[in-house]
RNA sequence: GGAGGGAUGGCAGAGCGGCUGAAUGCACCGGUCUUGAAAACCGGCAAGGGUUAAUUCCCUUCCAGGGUUCAAAUCCCUGUCCCUCCA
């Protein structure tokens, strides 16, 4: 996969900081680069290590200099104004400013190589992600319902979706593979669960709804951390045309990018917290490292539709409430009377940002096997720093990082895959699930 | 499409070349008073970074980027966003 090289710094500006704390990468670096190592990541502690010796002397040469700079300023000030004469003073700081501009471009230059340096770390995985190398090491931590018996040959979503209006050829023919149409009664059914999900969550769960731009700038992507890194798996807009005035925007791959940069460069008021909201959008992925992969069907498309939960909470509390969240999701299922698993993720399969995810897989019949159909994270204050959301601890007084968590709550195309196949009857007629009924006109089967 | 006005700390809102990291009010925190609370009064209260034994010292930041100057919130240029008026 390419990674695209951002000039981070006009994007974010200079008065950014970055994902890891640079503390701890400082006073840590040795611990940093084990934490990685266990996801995979190999980070050269003696590369960075050099850079922050050489950002060290640099720095100090720069702020002394703009400290002599400022004192020899406010003297030539009080001077003028006692009415004595400035002149000699003058001559004092000639050839400054050029020391000046000099060790602050050596400086910038070197800042900037760290910055992409540390711009590009993952998350450090938590203690309870269990170690592993791929997605076979991930864990099983639970299991709900029992895969139904079907005394026919079931069939697969995409064979039960040809017969009630699910096109995949056409969906080709006017855009390209990857992308699908529905018409009729499915795309009734998956309106529904999107309505479903909304409601449950708003009304049941206590979350906010909320509805945010599907194209976002360069800024919010760097905040939840699909830039720099993973440009080439998103669709890139220009605002005014190609090669146009106006700036690049992207296409979301998630509703976490718009929803939790809300609050983005925010202190949070301690009344407010914890910040909960559920958003419906849909989700654009170019899946650029993925070709071959689950061509058939539903499962992997470049648009699809997601119902996401993004919670924004102090520092303590982020580990229950990764539970509470992905008990939210798993409501969900429940309520449609799915059988799912919940998987905690191991190091070796952790994504960026993540220190902890589970994902919920569900039963597919017609693959035989579990999906995944929800990933819900801690992200602990990887995106906050970035971000720069905090809120004012009253004990302490001082700005904290918040720590932000999101999960699927659900991905509504693999949520309808789940109900074509689970819900099938002999003669490819889909029963309707009982809590779905009142977003479905009260109908109680698709055939 | 054309003409103006604006963006300052958690919020509101002064400042318009040097003593302003920033008046004042609100909010917030601590205290006095009170049986308790409110009110009143007193005090504190921006963020980020470097450095340090340190709550030490220093640097940066008044939308963003660039420029002028010994010195910029303040002057100049560009961009973004907001608001008013005209077509």
């Amino acid at each position: 996969m390419n990674t695209v090289l951002f000039d981070i710094q006009s994007i974010l500006g200079n008065n950014y900081i970055i994902m890891l704390s640079r503390k701890q990468l400082r006073n840590d670096t040795e611990a940093v680069e084990k934490s990685l190592k266990k996801r995979g990541f190999s980070f050269d502690s003696k590369q960075w290590s050099d850079l922050e010796n050489r950002r060290k002397k640099n720095q100090i040469k720069t702020q002394e200099l703009q400290n002599l700079r400022n004192t020899q300023s406010k003297a030539i000030g009080t001077t003028k104004a006692a009415g004595e004469d400035i002149e000699p003073l003058l001559d004092a700081v000639a050839g400054l400013g050029d020391a000046l501009d000099v060790a602050k471009s050596e400086l910038q230059t070197i800042q900037s190589e760290i910055d992409n340096i540390v711009m590009a770390l993952p998350n450090l995985p938590h203690e309870s992600t269990p170690e592993g190398n791929s997605e076979d090491d991930n864990v099983v931590v639970s299991k709900w319902g029992m895969p139904k018996q079907f005394d026919f040959k079931v069939k697969d979503h995409v064979d039960l979706g040809a017969i009630h209006g699910l096109d995949f050829e056409m969906a080709a023919k006017i855009s390209a593979t990857r992308f699908c149409v529905m018409t009729a009664k499915i795309a009734k059914l998956h309106r529904a669960l999107t309505q479903f999900m909304l409601d449950y969550h708003s009304e049941k769960n206590g979350y906010t709804e909320a509805y945010v731009p599907y194209l976002v700038n360069a800024e919010s992507l760097m905040g939840t951390g699909q830039l720099p890194k993973f440009e080439a798996d998103l669709f890139k807009t220009h605002l005014h045309g190609e090669g146009g005035s106006g700036k690049s925007l992207y296409l979301i791959p998630t509703a976490e990018v718009p929803v939790t940069n809300m609050v983005r460069n925010s202190i949070i008021k301690t009344a407010d917290l914890p910040l909960k909201f559920v958003s419906h959008t849909p989700s654009f992925r170019s899946e650029a490292g993925a070709y071959g992969r689950d061509t058939r069907g539903l499962i992997r498309q470049h648009q699809f539709e997601k119902v996401e939960l993004v919670q924004v909470v102090k520092s303590e509390d982020s580990y229950q409430v990764l539970e509470e969240l992905t008990s939210h999701a798993e409501a969900i299922l429940r309520a449609l009377e799915l059988p799912y698993r919940k998987v905690a993720i191991c190091t070796g399969d952790l994504g960026f940002a993540a220190a902890k995810t589970y994902d919920l897989e569900v039963w597919l019949p017609g693959q035989n096997a579990y999906r995944e159909i929800s990933s819900c994270s801690c992200f602990e204050d990887f995106q906050a720093r970035r971000l720069q959301l905090r809120w004012k601890n009253p004990e302490t007084n001082k700005s904290t990082l918040l720590h932000t968590l999101n999960g699927s709550g659900l991905a509504v195309g693999r949520t309808l895959v789940a109900v074509l196949e689970n819900y099938q009857n002999a003669d490819g007629s889909i029963k309707i699930p009982t809590v779905l009924y009142k977003y479905m006109g009260n109908i109680t089967i698709i055939d």
